[in-house]
DNA sequence: CGGGGCCTTGACGGATGTCAATCGCGGTGG
DNA sequence: CCACCGCGATTGACATCCGTCAAGGCCCCG
């Protein structure tokens, strides 16, 4: 499922390791790249929050992912990065040049199977993404992403949320107001609770898990 | 967009080529592996198309990709594969053990770079499968279905439709009556004919490109 | 000729999108 | 300290698209 997204893959990168060479500090709303842009280096996000997404000519927004500590930007991306990211929150990335990566692979052959299990991470995500996205209803979309966000937050009941409803829209598929109605109901259930803005507190993570069909099928 | 799914990507395998080895022909409707078989090899598809599809508790289905000659079945599938994958036609396919891929990737740098480029268009497909079920009209997917069938089938004008009703529902996330409706409504806007039972010609591509939204922006 | 898939078509309901008004909160300036 | 402003979030009314259910048609094959 969804909070299954980018989990348990370590990071692989030796080059540099003690020194600051390659880190790039954003503030929030700090543009990393733009789409076209040259696609030398991805990115591993050391903090912070950051938001990966694809823009069309008739305005529609999708966000291909969210980005956390750990995680990986950029990968497969071939010669320009066919979308943009930018910082929802303070954020540090390390840049690692595509050189690089290809040669520590190759010296190191237990790498080549990381970067292989990079890349099925990447494609199961993705797969999980379209499951949710096709299959899903708005509440067990919202319920879903709650669940997943917690996770990859840290497990913590209160949620400080870096991202507005129309992030969480553009993520789901879904309007802002749908967004908005589903977390209302939610706490209606008494499933979660909004201690103050721009965040929220899990108060049943079981049934969450329930709503969002957390149920053995989904993987 | 959904055309460019699977696209120039050349066959990197190396192995027995002119023999016979890891052949295996299969019959419309015949498994070629399911949900958790081991995930030893992967295969390249000679001839035919295959169905790959994740089936899930409750008789929901998701069709995650339908594999054509050169396309790659498998990749990024760690020690067991999450899906089912069936024939759809005659078809046969070649197996490459993986421990034959990670070794030859290894002893040639420039294939390390084809298993990039295979993931990265990987990760791309189904990034815009995302976007089609998640941004786009039942009509508009349907278009885009039609589209990328054509591209995949050798651009000719007459489509002879490998797949049901049923099966291209549960790609593009619709039901099968929605499916029928909008390719009864393509026929009546004169943009493709139905010259017989099981196949399809587009009469007019570019307007079905249009409908599809293939405009810059989708890739 | 009959049967069984598969496909098409129609009627209807419900979930979600659209449009619009309002709320709440934080920042800013008087 | 308070009033105002602006942005994001919430809520409501309504429209629309698509799913559901049901009937019938087409075609292949026995």
């Amino acid at each position: 499922m969804l909070q299954t997204l980018h989990h348990d893959i370590a990071p692989i990168w030796i080059g540099p390791r003690g020194t600051e060479a390659g880190i790039r500090s954003l503030r929030a709303q700090d543009p990393l790249f733009f789409e076209g842009d040259d696609a030398g280096s991805l990115y591993e996000v050391i903090e912070g929050v950051l938001r990966v997404c694809k823009v069309f000519s008739d305005g529609r927004r999708q966000i291909i992912s969210f980005a956390f500590p750990g995680d990986l930007i950029g990968f497969g991306q071939t010669d320009v990065f066919s979308f943009d990211c930018d910082a929802l929150t303070y954020a540090r990335v390390r840049a690692i040049p595509k050189s690089s990566l290809l040669r520590t692979a190759l010296e190191r052959s237990e790498l080549g199977e990381k970067l292989l299990a990079i890349a099925a991470n990447e494609v199961n995500s993705v797969q999980n993404l379209s499951i949710l996205l096709c299959r899903k209803s708005a509440i067990e979309r919202v319920a879903s992403f709650l669940v997943y966000l917690s996770k990859r937050l840290g497990e913590e009941a209160k949620i400080v949320m870096p991202m507005t409803r129309a992030d969480i829209a553009d993520y789901l598929g879904l309007t802002i107001e749908t967004v908005s109605r589903n977390i209302t109901k939610l706490r209606g259930m008494g499933v979660i609770s909004l201690p103050g803005s721009g965040s929220i507190s899990i108060r049943d993570m079981r049934q969450l898990c329930q709503i969002a069909e957390c149920d053995g099928a989904m993987h």
